[in-house]
DNA sequence: CTGAAAGCGCTAACAT
DNA sequence: ATGTTAGCGCTTTCAG
């Protein structure tokens, strides 16, 4: 292995010259420069990461941890993320907690003993709570998708209880009155778009169907479980609205095997645009979230803040997007 | 931040006695570790891994490098190896290439520059290409999904050939004679997928029609583009073949526009089992791969070459299952 | 502009 | 069983 000393001797310059040259740093002669990058050229020479940390105490890579990594909003999410951090000179490691506090704290001691820069976190609630008032990581965050009442800590949302404000409003005017909900449980996220939901009823003067209301682990198999149990009900939704697309697609497994026909029988939107969405016949009326854009913001609010830990904190809310198609 | 030297004159001893007691090596009086243990455990102290990592030349994490970390398959191998991983010690981090050989390169100096402990690796068709005969990645390695030449290199992979013709036969039994087939371009898996496809074609006495077979970049959008060219050839398909989920959800978008019944107008079939496969109408016969079990295998298998660089490779090849459902 | 030398936090010989 | 010491590969003062 080629080391610093290596080149150093080779270019008949001490081994500060080359680190200098390394780390474009000034007062090198061009002269020196030059000779210095060939024989790094010629002789193959990569520095070495751990040694450069360890001493500068610094690193070029930041964490992504989410809940759920077969969530597809986080796939989109990840790849901005990518794309942002490659424009910066970062690299970006994905590390996924499937919502377990569990893992999340073993990703996050991860972080911490290999020195990273910095994390974009999907916290759990544990987490969450942790962070309230004076917490202090230690280490520049942001966190996503997640509501985070700490004015320390840089935020990137979208207004989730609006959104579902404007989902449900679009099933009552569908002409739905008994609407089942589907929430995402242990996050924010499910407890604001089930307060848009309840906002929209309000709204239009309908009296929440109680029963028809339900929180479960945001995954497939949960949905389907919850909305067949729904459809049993005696006096069964007319609509049903999920709080995302894992839900939705156990949901639409649910409604299928029990035969009804959307959207005549039952009406169904949901949050969340993945790809399957207008693959399925009726195509699903959803809210779409700028995903790409999530990503690309936290990656830039994190990137900043690590260049300038003393930075004001903000929190960035993003716009969604109400897409109408045949499922209601 | 608290380090081992503070340890040490906490508790009366030298950083060499903490050390081993944080490693647990022997020769250390079960007194002195539990005294050691307890202030470790009253002031918070953490190991600085980079330190560790660079005086001892270890790593306790691997690599994962997808070429796709939105086809449905590597998720499902993520979780696996994310599970696998945590029961040996080691953490995962996970990389996307988008089947791009310049990110790849990029991870893969991250790897070597980091000093990770090895990599699981789906290599583009050009990192393939150098692996050849006698490469030597320096690094304990396993290659999933494609097959590499090479018998230096541990290799998880299915029976491409085999389940091809197995569903390409399925297609044909349904009774279509005059079948597409859409296969990934840029590497071993569309290739060998497609030769077992002309095999059971072959096994038939069916003469392939050529202008209805195609390689293309197995993403979505190229499997509706290329399905929306079959379609309108003057002698369509009855029938199609997809070689993997992503490739398959264009061409059911395709199919779909064209407003053509299946399986009665067209019949079709998909490698991969996504979700959704079942969620759709009529649901998706396809061949399940063991996703879990690659992931699962693919990290034992480095993890023993990371404890015993010497051991002999192997090439494990997993079964995969055909799923009959209704859209053939 | 360049070099010498110290040292980041830890582990591994080598002593004792 | 434990301590002493050297040094992993690099960056960063401090001199010159």
């Amino acid at each position: 292995m080629v080391k610093i000393k290596d080149i150093a001797d080779a270019a008949g310059v001490s081994t500060a010259t080359v680190s200098r040259v390394l780390s474009n740093k000034p007062h090198v002669r061009p002269e020196v420069k030059k000779r210095v990058m060939q024989i790094v050229q010629k002789m193959n020479y990569r520095r070495n990461r751990v040694a450069q940390n360890l001493r500068s105490n610094t690193s070029k890579i930041i964490a992504l941890i989410v809940s759920d990594i077969e969530n597809p909003f986080f796939q989109r999410v990840s790849r901005a993320v990518d794309d942002a951090a490659f424009e910066y000179g970062y690299s970006v490691i994905l590390c996924n907690t499937d919502e377990n506090p569990g893992k999340e704290e073993a990703s996050l001691n991860l972080l911490r003993d290999e020195n990273l820069a910095g994390v974009i976190l999907s916290p759990t609630q544990q987490a969450l709570d942790n962070f309230r008032e004076d917490f202090d990581f230690q280490m520049p965050m942001v966190i996503i998708d997640r509501y985070v009442n700490n004015l320390n800590i840089d935020n990137v949302i979208i207004d989730n209880v609006q959104a579902a404000r404007t989902l449900t409003a679009h099933l009552i005017e569908h002409g739905c009155q008994r609407i089942g909900g589907i929430f995402g449980m242990g996050s924010t996220t499910g407890r604001e778009r089930h307060e848009g939901f309840m906002q929209a009823l309000k709204d239009h003067n309908i009296t929440p169907a109680t029963d028809l209301i339900k929180f479960t682990s945001p995954k497939a198999e949960d949905g389907y479980n919850m909305v067949m149990k729904l459809l049993q009900n005696p006096d069964p939704p007319r609509g049903i609205l999920t709080s995302n697309s894992l839900l939705a697609a156990g949901a639409l497994l649910a409604i299928r095997e029990s035969k009804l026909a959307i959207p005549d029988d039952i009406a169904m939107v949901s949050f969340d645009n993945p790809t399957w969405a207008k693959l399925i016949d009726p195509a699903l009326t959803v809210i779409e979230q700028p995903t790409y854009e999530i990503g690309r913001t936290a990656a830039e609010l994190l990137i900043k803040r690590i260049q300038d830990p003393t930075r004001s904190n903000r929190q960035v809310v993003l716009k969604t997007k109400l897409i109408v198609r045949q499922s209601c």
